[in-house]
DNA sequence: GTATAACTGATGCTACCACT
DNA sequence: AGTGGTAGCATCAGTTATAC
């Protein structure tokens, strides 16, 4: 799998005020303009096809989840094991998506960085649009703890020969507290050789930024699955038993269909869910590239008729227009390419950091 | 800007209930 | 017996007021 670019939808998935009684709303923004990324860290499993498969990892559930999972395939065999407080959940994986950032964001900048992260744990807070509350930290440590204690074990069957492979999600972490005022927390983090290696390789993904905006946990495990499936194309189509197992869900089918059906009449009110419009009929689960949709003609350019920028181009567009929305920009741009008749691009990149270039020039936001 | 406590509300899952 | 709905549980998330 190879890293896309995330489009920017901000336009036609507006950000919702609280409204009314039917509501899923989303949380607010707390904290704009951050890039991230995802990887599927079972991707990162050498030499055998269970790669592409989803097992999930993460626990949706907001209940301590002590049970084992196993899962098998022609011989070989995934074990996720939760330490005594529980699996870590899908909450707890914003922690490891804004480590996997920063590692990426290091990467674009030319560096090769280590496995172990020094933050700060107010800035994760807040770009994983959490509170920072002394709640807020208390639930860092907590979820670092599940983080930490959730164990894989697979075996690899390659040319007869049989690896097997015990390891947690993170390696270690650490807490620094300056007590005397109460203030600033320094947190080291430093990765498991599985997620590292995972990252290194570039199987990432990039989520789009409202991705910490939704609430229910199973609603961010779809967006992983569609962003996955579906990346760039019109459509994907899942049966509703397969995304149960694909999410992880523990509920009866019945139950989960329920909750599936109201995100899904939720997004058709309210299209909440980014990149993707999701609706379900008899039990098979339809999500459209809104890209593709056309709701807004005039306004929104399908993507398969842009140029293609990848993400590394995105993050040095940031570095040389400061303070702009780079996905208002790269649409806008767009727009211009289509403006112009299409014209070939020898490098598409290097126009689209020349047209960021002279914006910033022309009008800098201080 | 950073941190806390106390409160309100939302979550997935389970157990239970009412119906064919 | 099978189906679908939902109240309640343990937990997490958001808001507000307060402090430095």
């Amino acid at each position: 799998m190879t890293i896309e670019s995330s489009p920017s939808l901000f336009d036609i998935a507006p950000s919702l005020a609280m409204e009314g009684e039917d509501r899923t709303p989303l949380l607010p923004v707390r904290h704009p303009n951050q890039d991230l990324f995802i990887c599927d860290v079972l991707d990162a499993i050498p030499k055998d096809d269970m790669a592409s498969m989803e097992h999930p990892v993460f626990s949706l559930s907001t209940k301590p989840d002590t049970r084992m999972r196993r899962y098998e395939h022609n011989g070989n065999i995934i074990e996720i094991i939760p330490s005594g407080k529980g699996l870590a959940t899908i909450h707890d994986k914003d922690i490891l998506i804004y480590c996997i950032s920063q590692l990426v964001a290091k990467m674009n900048h030319g560096e090769q960085p280590g496995r172990t992260l020094r933050l700060q744990a107010y800035d994760m807070l807040v770009a994983t649009n959490r509170q920072t509350s002394g709640a807020g930290y208390r639930l860092l440590t907590d979820a670092l703890t599940r983080l930490r204690g959730t164990t894989v074990r697979t075996n690899i069957q390659t040319g007869g020969i049989e690896e097997t492979r015990i390891f947690g999600l993170i390696e270690e972490a650490r807490i620094t507290r300056k007590t005397f005022d109460g203030r600033m927390l320094d947190l080291e983090i430093t990765l498991s050789e599985w997620v590292y290696r995972s990252v290194i390789s570039k199987n990432v993904l990039t989520l789009h930024r409202d991705y910490f905006r939704l609430r229910k946990p199973f609603e961010r495990r779809m967006y992983e699955l569609a962003r996955k499936h579906c990346g760039m194309k019109d459509e994907w189509k899942i049966g509703l038993e397969l995304l149960q197992k694909k999410c992880g869900s523990n509920s009866p089918l019945r139950v989960f269909r329920s909750l599936v059906k109201k995100v899904c009449a939720h997004d058709t009110s309210h299209a909440h869910f980014p990149d993707y419009a999701i609706t379900m009929a008899d039990d098979i689960i339809l999500f459209r590239n809104r890209l593709s949709l056309n709701t807004k003609a005039d306004v929104i350019v399908p993507v398969r008729d842009a140029p293609y920028i990848d993400p590394e181009t995105m993050h040095d567009a940031k570095t040389v227009a400061p303070g702009y929305d780079i996905y208002a920009l790269h649409d806008e741009w767009v727009s211009w390419w289509h403006d112009m008749g299409k014209p070939e691009l020898k490098s598409p990149a290097g126009a689209f950091i020349g047209f960021c270039k002279k914006r910033h020039e022309r009008s800098p936001i201080r």
